[in-house]
DNA sequence: TATTAGTCAATAAG
DNA sequence: CTTATTGACTAATA
């Protein structure tokens, strides 16, 4: 039941080569925008502008759009599907030419617009444009009733030859649905099968991060030796463990930008080095919501708690100090806490230390290195 | 050539 | 069914 059915869109230019397939690239999305409509927009949400019949692309909307707060577009956008029943498949698909995944993924970790390349940001501007007219809320919804009904009618079809037992399989035959490519004869498509690391491979290969987050050649294959795994997988790991760690440093940062500031005499302070550092102005603006305050897993992952803002301050250089570095203690074998805490029956498990922020200096540690070959200074990243 | 950034797509989780 | 997670792959960069 998948959907070899481009629902609607009309154009879909994807022009791909390669085996597999990928980049879908230009759903359907004009802006009509027949109603006036109020369209108030959000808090600190500027509006670009749109690019129908004006002829401008969308990719060059988005090399001209100002800064987005893509923290504020995701809630926004969240907001809307789930008041509206519209889930990200749809949404993805028909506004993003993006994947459910992917949108999931965008939509719970947005990277800071700074941290985005060109094609990166193009969902947020997309995000944005959809956001801008109201109207948009209601074609997708339209959307969704079209394809319900494809799909009933379809299953229709379905029941009406075989049994009468609806509700389940009847029989031996229904394995095997629709597969990409239906009619002809679909082949010898098997489709791939995933690997799945263990919760003792993963420890494994958190450990190795932990101690060399860049591991040699020979590292990566001993540990796929010792661990049993391909070699292209650890380096599929490591880069995409590596990925991610980084990605909840930006979430943290974001957060972090929220909180510690009361008033508002403070904002973005004047003394900015040379660097290129990015700015930060709407504030996430999100009040309420915990947001981060979860994981704890038991066994497997580690947490990432409250971050602080990394600032640059060429003046008062040692405040540097941030819940990021500071780590309590990497290492393996740590269990026997020392307990020494003035709480009586306090931190029960904890075992699972702050594994991320330990393998977060190390990896700071690693590009400060690669950083120092260097000379020019404002290239660093801090 | 080694890494990163962006995604896909299978499949886990809810 | 919908959303979340994650190994693998492609294109862009350094």
């Amino acid at each position: 039941s998948p959907a070899p059915e481009s629902p609607l869109s009309s154009a879909e230019e994807s022009l791909n080569g390669s085996g597999g397939d990928q980049a879908p690239q230009a759903p359907s999305l004009e802006t009509p925008s027949g109603e006036p409509s109020g369209g108030e927009s959000q808090p600190g949400t500027p509006l670009p502008l749109p690019g129908p019949v004006t002829g401008l692309s969308i990719q060059e909307t988005v090399a001209t759009s100002p800064e987005l707060d893509t923290y504020v577009i995701t809630k926004k956008v969240k907001e809307v599907l789930t008041d509206n029943n519209l889930g990200q498949r749809l949404f993805g698909e028909s506004i993003l030419g993006l994947t459910q995944g992917s949108v999931s993924d965008l939509l719970a970790r947005p990277k800071p617009w700074h941290k985005l390349s060109l094609k990166g940001r193009e969902p947020f501007v997309r995000m944005q444009l959809w956001l801008q007219d109201p109207h948009n809320v209601e074609k997708l919804m339209d959307m969704k009733r079209l394809e319900k009904k494809a799909y009933l009618k379809r299953r229709h079809s379905s029941l009406s030859d075989g049994h009468s037992v609806d509700g389940s399989l009847a029989g031996p035959e229904f394995l095997q649905s629709s597969s990409p490519q239906h009619h002809p004869a679909a082949q010898p498509y098997q489709k791939k099968v995933r690997v799945v690391l263990g919760p003792e491979e993963k420890e494994a290969l958190k450990r190795a991060y932990q101690e060399k987050p860049y591991p040699s050649p020979k590292t990566i294959e001993e540990l796929a030796s010792q661990l049993n795994l391909k070699t292209s997988t650890v380096i599929n790991w490591f880069h995409n463990y590596r990925s991610r760690i980084r990605r909840e440093l930006f979430i943290e940062e974001i957060q972090a930008a929220g909180a510690a500031k009361a008033g508002e005499g403070d904002s973005c302070d004047g003394t900015e080095s040379d660097s290129a550092m990015e700015g930060r102005h709407g504030c996430p603006a999100g009040p309420e919501e915990n947001r981060g305050a979860s994981e704890d897993q038991d066994g497997p992952e580690a947490g990432v708690s409250a971050g602080s803002p990394a600032q640059r301050n060429g003046t008062t250089s040692s405040s540097v100090s941030s819940g990021l570095f500071s780590v309590s203690e990497a290492g393996l074998s740590l269990s026997v806490p020392v307990n020494h805490n003035s709480a009586p029956v306090r931190s029960p498990r904890d075992n699972t230390l702050r594994k991320k922020k330990a393998a977060n200096l190390n990896n700071i540690i690693h590009r400060l290195e690669k950083a120092a070959v260097k000379e020019d200074p404002s290239e660093w990243e801090f």
